[in-house]
DNA sequence: GAGAGTGTTGTAAC
DNA sequence: GGTTACAACACTCT
């Protein structure tokens, strides 16, 4: 479920608490959720979270990464003594049950924090890598779609010569990274542009709308702590409210917020995908 | 209870 | 090379 706002409001989180503090400990309850050398990670501290696309980056002293991909149903959950206690923290009695039967692997600090790595599908990992395979891991991505260099030009090189749907071109990593299934279904309908349209079809003028009605979405997203649909959760437990704003994603049947008429659901390159069929040509 | 659907993405095949 | 279908997995909804 996190899409980029998600990963980015749980990477500003985490960056706050983890900073500075030293691994003492990895516990790993799910093999298939940790690949990589555990004794490259314990006893380092983590100097810098930083975040490419959705996967997020813990860098170590020792100039190890170990690489996070919560994918669709990750979460990173942040405990110590003061949260337990209930420090103001909203959900108290559910931090309590950590770990939980989706819990796949533990970070444990010295100072007794712990970081949850919850995954109930474990599509999600965490990888420990050195700094070559970071920049091999991202060698087929495009720029990050909030990355300011990224222009209408290289779009329209990119998406002249496919007949693919936009909205699928526009997901794809390779392409641009960084837009999941909500926010391109929302930045369509907030461009106007209707998700089917081949990708060579559009113009400069459209293509340009289209890049500026993503970022906005993405930074409603941001701003906003992310999306909780299901079970997102912030690193704190606390959920972001960017479904209370969202345009057209699960809203099928409902009004067009741009045109009041009925948003529809089909299904596309086997991705639900909402739009309107009358104001999205 | 069976079957479809879920916010991701790599891959294998056409 | 572009495009499509599906698998990885566990759970909820119809």
């Amino acid at each position: 479920m996190p899409e980029l706002p998600e990963v980015e409001t749980i990477r500003g989180k985490l960056e706050i608490l983890v900073v500075g503090k030293e691994i003492q400990k990895v516990e790993i309850l799910k093999e298939k959720s940790f690949q990589g050398d555990v004794s490259l990670v314990e006893g380092q501290t983590i100097v810098a979270v930083k975040r490419r696309a959705k996967i997020l980056q813990f860098v170590l002293s020792n100039n190890q990464y170990i690489l996070v991909h919560l994918k669709m149903t990750g979460q990173l959950i942040y405990v110590d003594d003061e949260i337990k206690m209930g420090g103001g923290h909203p959900t108290a009695d559910w931090i309590n049950d950590l770990p939980s039967k989706h819990t796949r692997v533990i970070l444990n600090f010295t100072d007794e924090s712990r970081l949850f790595f919850n995954d109930m599908r474990i599509f999600g990992w965490l990888k420990v890598v050195g700094e070559k395979s970071v920049k091999s891991e991202f060698r087929n991505y495009g720029p990050d779609i909030n990355d300011s260099e990224l222009e209408v030009s290289y779009l329209q090189q990119k998406l002249s010569n496919r007949r693919i749907p936009i909205k699928q071109a526009m997901m794809m990593n390779s392409i641009v990274a960084g837009l999941g299934n909500i926010y391109m279904c929302d930045a369509l309908n907030l461009a106007k542009i209707n998700p089917l349209r081949p990708s060579s079809s559009l113009s400069t003028d459209e293509l340009e709308t289209l890049l500026h009605a993503s970022r906005t979405v993405i930074d409603r997203g941001i701003k906003s702590g992310g999306a909780t649909i299901d079970d997102y959760r912030d690193v704190d437990g606390f959920s972001g409210n960017y479904q209370n704003q969202i345009l057209v994603y699960g809203r099928e049947g409902d009004a067009c917020r741009n045109c009041g008429a009925v948003i529809v659901k089909i299904k596309l390159g086997g991705r639900g995908t909402y739009f309107c069929e009358s104001c999205q040509v």
